[in-house]
Parts: C-alpha cells; structure tokens; sequence
RNA sequence: GUCCCCAUCGUCUAGAGGCCUAGGACACCUCCCUUUCACGGAGGCGACCGGGGUUCGAAUCCCCGUGGGGACGCCA
C-alpha cells in the first residue's frame, strides 16, 4: 500500500513554524515514498475556525512551496459521514447516550481532582437503561474498554502503552449536534486512507483514545509518528512573544523560503553532520524515523547564517523576484533604480536577510539628501577635494559600455595614482560621496549602481559641500 | 494531583557498548586578509543532569532521583 501523509490544521490561526515543520515533514515522507500528501482543514469547532485562517494556512503552504496531493477537505462538510458512523457505533453497542450537564460534569471533575484522582467520566449512562430525562442535552460517548493496555510503536518515540484504566468514554458527538476532535480525526484517517499519521506530540495522549476508536470501527490501525514540540528561544512555548510566530512573518522578514524549510527541517532532525539541504536532498534523505525525540529551541542566529547561505549562493536572477517584493515592501520602486540582480551582487555578503538587504539598496534608488556627519568630517578632509576631482575627471571619461565595476575599479586607482595617494584616499571620499555614509559595499560596486550620469552628479554635489 | 514524554557544548546536533582525549554547525573570542562594512581563511572557548547498577569496558543498556515539557474539555 502506497504511503499516504496528511497535514491536519484547524483554522484558529495562522500557519506557525511548528505546524509548518509537521507539514514539512509529512511532505517529505511522501514524497521519498512516492506516496500522497493530503492537506485537511479541522473546522469541527466553528467558534473558533475562519475563513481568514483558512487562507492564512494556505497561503502559508504555498509561501513554503509545500504543495498538496489531494484536498483541502473540511471536516466541515463532512458532518454527516460523522453522523452517520456515530450512530452505527451506538447501534453496535460500541457508543451509548449520555445526558449530563456541563455543570454536573464540573463538579465531577473537581471533586475527583480534590482527592488528587485523574479526572474521568464515571461512565453512569454506559450501563444505565430507562427512559432519558427529559430537557437534557444529549450527547454520544465511545464505549472505551475498561480493562487492558493500549500500546504502539511510535515511530519517533518508540514504544508507549498506556492503561485503559487511564481512559474514560470520551464524548465523540456534541449535544449541539457536531463532531468531537478525536473522533473525527479517526473516522477522515480511516476514510482518507492515511497509512502514516505524523503530528506533534501534543497529541500522544490522543493516540490510544483513537486507537481504541480504530479498533471499533475495525479499521486498520495506522503508523504513528509524534513529533518533539518546537519552543521559543527561553525554552517555553513558542508565542508571539518571542517575535515571529506566523510562517508569513519569516517572508516579511526578509527570510527565503527554502532557507526557513532548510533550518526548520534540521531542527529535531539531521543527517550526520550536513547542514545545507536541496528541497531533493532532503526528499531523499528524509526518514520520520529519524527524527528526534527531544524538543528544541528555535534560534534566530542559526536560521540567519542559512539565509545568508542561501543569499550568497542562489543565482542572483533567482533571488531577484524576492528583493524586489522586499524593496516594494519598503516603498521603494524597483525600476526607479539599478537591476535587482546587480545589488544581490554588492550586498549579498554583508546581509543577513533580504529586509536588510532593501534598507541598505534604498540609497541607489532615493536622491542622495542626507550625510553622515562623521562620516564628513572624516573623509571630507585633507586632499579630499583633489581625489574628488581627479576620479570624477577618470569617471566621466569612461565609455557608457565600459560603466562595469571592473572598469570603475581601475578608474578609482588611476585616480589615485595621479594623486599620488594610496586608493583608500580617494575610495573613502568617494564612498561618502555616494551613500553619505562611511559604510557600503565595495567601492567599484556602490559607484556602478548608481549608474555614471547619478554618480558624477553625486560626485559633484559633495564637492559643492566641500567648498 | 494523576498519567505520558524528554534529558550530549549557550543553541541545533553526531553518537545505536570499545572507533570518544566526545565530532560538526550557529553564536562568542583571537589572529590573518582588507580602501569601509562584510565575506573568506586559521585557531580558541565550550557538553555526556545526579546517583546506583549490568559489563573486562557505558554518553550509549537497566533502576531511582532531579529537572523540563505535554495531556487530563460537549478545543483541536
């Protein structure tokens, strides 16, 4: 039987990185095993699920280039089939009636947990026959066994068993007449014929529940994965308290997709010691039962280094699309200054990320207004204006085909030899010149994108500022 | 409280009884390169939670502590 994954989100929110790593990961094994990807949206509790949330997954997948085989199903349409095989278990005696009150429940629960019990439903309407009390909400519980131990080999944690002594008769259908979680959940996995149910570990407590309710509904129990939670730097959960908490949020951060799936797949999983992965590599490489069992602490530095691994090494005309939705983000016009490519190339070695990337290509696609007092004081000193002068005369004499760094490169050193300075002489002057700062890419690459007519003209207005 | 899970440098991890004087990566520090800032290169700092077993031998197996996380809903 081929392999089929699932992703199983409920829309309460956006795509976060714990999700999107349980979607990598799904993926991934369906992938490498020729297997199907299915992506379900769990809207059973329609206070809480939107339609916003719903696109905010989906954009999310598709940000990460995550692409699903089959669906997006909602439980929400679904909600007869639910009917439909609650009742078949009531029929065969495998669910019963149930009529207590929210409040009576309370109060079981409270008082069990005062004598330091694991609150459970004590199971009164399993046995009880009679007439149902009228003007009482009716729900359907699972006829969970009372005796015996669950067990499964988890493929990431190993063996767990846990008693059913430890389970109650867990409600699968509301009294508002809608489905529960876990057995939804198991009624879709069983539908959708899904062989490898991989989740967070979250969920481990759910697992024997649903086995049970596998067993039932006789079906065919699937493989198991559960995955280690991911945590925020501290080590508590991840929140939005510590900044980014939505995948979406990574793309405004100036972060690739590619570099967030690389960084994300190696946290609580590796393959001796690579760190890079191709989206190939990691389909072939990729093994849930490799996967870790601890939890691990997401960290900003790490998945920096990959970005700027990824910014370095990506062909520019990749990257491009990417700086320029970065540099309108900004509220800059990429036509209004050089190719998006050609500033990858000057920056791609000093930034961390493409936000940064378009804050610092802002000043060869603004007028020049401001200076960097320091900066001026500095570099605007001493025989700044004869350097000024002698490599703007070496500037405007180059061809409009000869404008290349290479060809700037030798115009910048022409300059200081006919002044018989060291380059730092001249490229420092220029440098302030051009950005009004003191810090920028190498010098031949910060005048070649400012195209020649802007960079004599900004040559120019720093002498104005020296006379 | 009850149950479940987890435990190697600050962080991500390698490690399936001898290959471990515990390896790699990020971060940090030093030096080199250098016209700025970076990139890059060479070094450095830095960990097997504790205690008992098992074994000729344990980071690796077992037990007990301790610490952390999760679950105990007519949420998912």
């Amino acid at each position: 039987m081929s392999c089929r994954t699932r992703f199983a989100p409920s829309p309460t929110g956006f795509l976060h990185i714990g999700g999107a790593r349980t979607a990598l990961y799904c993926w991934l094994e369906a992938r490498r095993r020729g297997g199907t990807f299915i992506l379900r949206i769990e809207d059973t509790d329609r206070e809480r699920s939107t339609q916003e949330s719903v696109q905010a997954i989906l954009d999310g997948m598709q940000w990460l280039d995550l692409a699903h085989d089959e669906g997006p199903y909602y439980q929400a349409q679904r909600f007869d089939r639910y009917a439909e095989v609650a009742h078949e278990l009531v029929r065969a005696g495998k669910a019963y009636f149930a009529y207590e009150t929210r409040e009576e429940l309370d109060a079981m629960r409270e008082r069990q947990m005062a004598q330091n019990l694991k609150p459970r439903y004590d199971g009164h309407w399993r046995t009880r026959q009679g007439d149902p009390p009228p003007d009482r909400p009716r729900v359907i519980r699972f006829a969970n066994p009372v005796d015996g131990v669950v067990a499964w080999n988890d493929m990431v944690k190993g063996r767990i068993e846990i008693s059913n002594q430890e389970l109650d008769d867990l409600i699968i259908w509301r009294s508002d007449e809608h489905p529960t979680y876990n057995f939804a959940v198991v009624v879709d996995d069983v539908d959708m014929r899904i062989t490898d149910v991989i989740r967070g570990d979250d969920h481990v407590n759910n697992t024997p529940r649903q086995i049970n309710i596998y067993a039932a509904l006789g079906a065919t129990q699937p493989v198991f994965a559960h995955l280690p939670m991911i945590h925020g730097p501290d080590g508590a959960k991840l929140s939005k308290r510590h900044g980014a908490i939505s995948v979406m949020q990574y793309r405004d951060d100036g972060y690739l997709p590619h570099a967030l799936l690389n960084y994300i797949a190696r946290l609580g999983w590796s393959h001796g010691d690579q760190e890079l992965f191709s989206r190939e590599q990691m389909i072939s490489l990729f093994r849930i039962g490799d996967v870790n069992r601890s939890a691990s602490r997401f960290d900003f530095d790490k998945l920096a280094w990959v970005n700027q691994h990824y910014l370095k090494t990506d062909s520019p005309e990749s990257l491009a699309p990417h700086l320029e939705w970065q540099l309108r983000a900004a509220g800059i016009d990429p036509a209004s200054g050089p190719a998006a490519a050609d500033v990858i190339v000057a920056l791609r070695d000093r930034v961390k990320t493409l936000k940064e990337m378009a804050a610092r290509a802002r000043v060869w696609f603004e007028p020049l207004t401001v200076y960097d007092e320091q900066a001026v004081a500095k570099h605007f000193a001493g025989r700044a204006g004869e350097a000024l002068h002698a490599v703007r005369a070496q500037l405007h004499a180059l061809a409009a085909g000869d404008w290349q760094p290479a060809s700037i490169d030798s115009a910048i050193k022409a300059a200081a030899t006919a002044i018989g300075e060291g380059v730092g002489k001249v490229a420092q002057p220029l440098r302030v010149a051009m950005t009004g700062t003191a810090v920028s890419p190498s010098i031949e690459h910060t005048v070649y994108l400012a195209g020649q007519s802007e960079a004599l003209r900004r040559i120019d207005q720093a002498l104005a500022k020296l006379a």
